[in-house]
DNA sequence: AATTCGGGGTA
DNA sequence: TACCCAGAATT
């Protein structure tokens, strides 16, 4: 359902302020052991987490954000780190501009001597919007701040009968948000919205906040808030070439910004939508030879290679948030030339990489997917 | 105000 | 399939 066009801001329903004593009390009870929590609490491991977590769910937060503060520990380790050990360590999480950000923070923070000790200090981070501003000067800083995720927009639209919106819904949280226990506060109602009072379920019998609840007592807890229709995510055709020299396969770092900016991965090309080889009524064989073409276009373009393109080892299909992706990988072989990135190309780096290296390298799902194409029945994968 | 950024769990 | 997840930056 789409946002109402002339919704109405003002709230239905107001709780009392009592509502918080409730919501911590539950809080107190069952809050979830997190690393970033408790005794594990600091400012930089606040920042790490609520940067990983953005959009993404706590339970794949967890192994990424152990395996982080093992290599990282210090903000000064982050900050000192080459980009490609950043990027490595956030390999299959996604949003790589996540890490670029987090990276560049870093070494503001210690070029300043130290982290912000205020929220406008924190916003002007790289990456570091309201809410991660928000949550971690609440819950590692202890300042009155809230923190408005998707959690808190959904609860709290829900309690108080309102349409939704980060920027109302802030206000609304601020003036309930308790003194001294922001940072509680702003947890236990995240925990809350991923336990109990979830996107496409409600079990307002169990929640402490029923009570409170403006579209819980009604019965109406899940028409709130509105949705946003969203368009559907086009199809796009990608090419790649598997070029090897042993055990080595050449790899590209794309730039540093924009669609898997820092990551490695076979060079090759996304073909624009209206590209003739992306036509669904093109024929298989018709299709692979505009593939081949396309593909040593795109590798003498950027790469300074001229390819003889062989076989279609095979296809990988993907999603991304806007888009639905096919990517073809063929077999090749330098004919002639050297590799070579452009400055205005799409890599800036062109490197054969070894199978030992490739934990050390940025690689997006996508590029894993097509490592890991099986060779030729019973050889294995490549790496 | 919309779009661009990844990837996966869940129904 | 279609959501949507501890969102931010860009246009």
């Amino acid at each position: 359902m789409a946002r109402a066009a002339r919704a109405p801001a003002a709230p239905a329903h107001l709780p009392d302020p009592l509502m918080s004593v409730d919501l911590l009390t539950w809080y107190a009870e069952r809050a979830r052991e997190l690393p970033w929590r408790g005794a594990g609490a600091s400012p930089y491991r606040s920042w790490v987490s609520e940067v990983m977590l953005q959009q993404t769910r706590v339970e794949v937060v967890r192994g990424y954000f152990n395996r982080w503060m093992l290599a990282l520990p210090t903000v000064e380790d982050l900050a000192n780190a080459p980009l490609d050990d950043v990027l490595a360590l956030w390999s299959g999480l996604g949003y790589y501009s996540r890490a670029r950000n987090l990276h560049a923070g870093a070494k503001v923070v210690v070029a300043a001597g130290g982290f912000p000790t205020s929220f406008e200090g924190w916003r002007a981070l790289p990456g570091v919007g309201d809410y991660i501003a928000g949550a971690v000067c609440s819950i590692a800083l202890g300042l009155d701040e809230p923190a408005v995720d998707g959690n808190l927009e959904r609860v709290l639209a829900r309690v108080h009968s309102h349409p939704g919106g980060r920027a109302e819904i802030t206000a609304l949280a601020r003036r309930l948000l308790p003194a001294g226990r922001a940072g509680d506060w702003n947890q236990a109602l995240m925990d809350l919205g991923s336990s109990l009072c979830g996107p496409k379920s409600a079990r307002c019998e169990e929640c402490p906040l029923l009570a409170h609840c403006g579209a819980g007592r009604e019965g109406q807890a899940l028409e709130f808030p509105l949705k946003k229709a969203k368009r559907v995510a086009p199809a796009r055709v990608a090419v790649g070439a598997l070029l090897r020299r042993g055990e080595a396969v050449l790899l590209g770092r794309r730039q540093p910004q924009g669609l898997f900016g820092g990551l490695f991965e076979l060079p090759g090309a996304l073909l624009a939508e209206a590209d003739p080889a992306a036509d669904p009524e093109l024929h298989p064989t018709d299709r692979e030879d505009a593939l081949r073409s396309a593909l040593a276009l795109a590798v003498a373009d950027g790469a300074g290679l001229r390819l003889g393109v062989g076989a279609l080892r095979g296809t990988v299909d993907h999603t991304l948030t806007h888009m639905r992706l096919q990517l073809y990988v063929f077999e090749a072989e330098v004919l002639s030339g050297a590799p070579a990135a452009r400055v205005d190309g799409p890599w800036d780096t062109l490197r054969w990489i070894l199978p030992s290296e490739r934990a050390s390298i940025g690689l997006s799902t996508l590029a894993t997917k097509a490592l890991d194409l099986p060779l030729r029945p019973a050889q294995g994968t490549l790496f």
